[in-house]
DNA sequence: TCATTGGATTTGTACCAACATTTGGATGAT
DNA sequence: ATCATCCAAATGTTGGTACAAATCCAATGA
């Protein structure tokens, strides 16, 4: 158990106690006094120790609350459904609503639709110039109030500007039926998928602690003539999020 | 740009010179000492901001080399490849390989067999009982001689059992084949992926630098008849890997 | 020429002290 | 009972000091 320097050991000993379950998820962790004086260690190594802890994702840390051990339960996503979806008749039914709602949790939306110079990430996928604008549908999903993820859906401008922008409602409910009246079906999607750690907006925006990664979801959509119609960027806290693929031969 | 603290504002300030590019990968950011002067704040001040930065992945730090701006060339990784290489027939290449060695890098693996019983997360996957034990083959890949990432196969005993301990190099290469061959193809696959902070023996195992995350992935692969026959987990470092799916309707 | 040594530089660890900020819970008034 | 107020406890921030460890580089010596 061991390990080299004072923090090490003490943050070694305090997550051998979390992943063995002697200390489950809520549990509250000694206050940093009390770790100062058991281990005979000055204020600082402790606080060097809780905050390896804390970016790992391992616990959580507030004044007065002190330091408890988080708990994740993460919800499913299946990137797979909305395929099924795009089948003409098929239920407007979107992925997300149903994995959550199958909870009893209470889920809202908050939508804004922008035109902007997408980052360099988007403008090369929807093959633009660079500087050129795309429309992008801006989404933060929450349940029961609480961020959880966020979902923006850029578009190219020749292809959406004389309908949706004129009805922005139309683009806000259901893009892909309205990629679809505009003869741009989406046939074929591309989807892309890595981690990092959040930016600061990010961690504000979607309410995260500290240790908590992000999966960026990227996926692009192609018309049946193969043009980029639709790229959708969608950033998922990692504690909340896993992603379930099946493939079949 | 002025934010709550001290520390956070130096870090933002130094966060906003690396994302505009001023400090490209491979820059030196200014020392410490230099920055307690320049800023005229103490060095705790300093080191809090610098390790914000660490953990958010941004830089690295190592006395005397100073704090550089990191650089990532992620590898992209096609989890529908194998299906194709499943096919009788085709071409053992493992996409992993290919995927790498088309950069001219150098790659190899370090192989290993054990029976041990698998942590609940694969056991449930498996439908193994409560400390049932399986048979893992522990992999780790290097590019160049720096690890890259792992891959641990697990089967259950009851299926390779005969064969594949008897002669281990078997299964060392090409375990969808030894499968196949026992009379349990994989007929369908289920992917799921999520992604958190490494453990220690993971930073540790994969040479990871701190705010680097890590994308778990864990392949379920399933018989004619639907019984589980191998879980592939996967741990990939995620400053080195993009995942990508294509799906057609 | 080449290997070794040693100093200087830079980050890493550990300690202490003081005050700020947040918030759970008790207390008290309505 | 309910609500507002206040206190105390816990973490957060910032200042300081001292020494350790790693390592680049130049000086030294075989």
């Amino acid at each position: 158990m061991a390990r080299s320097t004072l923090y090490e050991q003490l943050a070694s000993e305090l997550r051998q106690a979390i992943y063995s379950g002697e200390l489950g998820p809520g549990a509250q962790l000694p206050t940093e006094s009390d770790l100062m004086y058991t281990h005979k260690v000055s204020r600082n190594t402790v606080r060097l120790a809780l905050r390896e802890l804390e970016t790992e994702g391992l616990v959580s840390r507030a004044p007065r609350r002190g330091t408890i051990v988080r708990d994740r339960r993460p919800l499913r996503m299946r990137p797979q459904d909305e395929l099924a979806g795009l089948a003409p008749g098929a239920p407007r039914r979107e992925a997300f609503l149903t994995a959550v709602e199958g909870e009893g949790r209470r889920l809202s939306q908050q939508i804004e639709v922008h035109i902007v110079v997408p980052p360099e990430e988007v403008a090369s996928r929807l093959r633009l110039n660079e500087g050129d604008s795309a429309m992008v549908r801006r989404r933060l999903r929450l349940v029961d109030g609480q961020p959880y993820n966020t979902a923006d859906s850029y578009f190219p401008l020749d292809i959406v500007r004389d309908s949706a922008i004129a009805h922005p409602p139309d683009i806000m409910q259901g893009a892909n039926r309205v990629l679809e009246a505009l003869g741009h079906p989406q046939k074929r999607f591309v989807d892309d998928i890595w981690a990092r750690m959040p930016t600061p907006e990010e961690s504000q925006r979607l309410q995260l602690e500290p240790g908590t990664p992000v999966v960026v979801f990227v996926r692009t959509g192609y018309d049946p003539h193969d043009v980029p119609v639709r790229v959708a960027v969608s950033v998922l806290p990692a504690d909340k999020h896993t992603i379930r693929y099946e493939l079949e031969r």
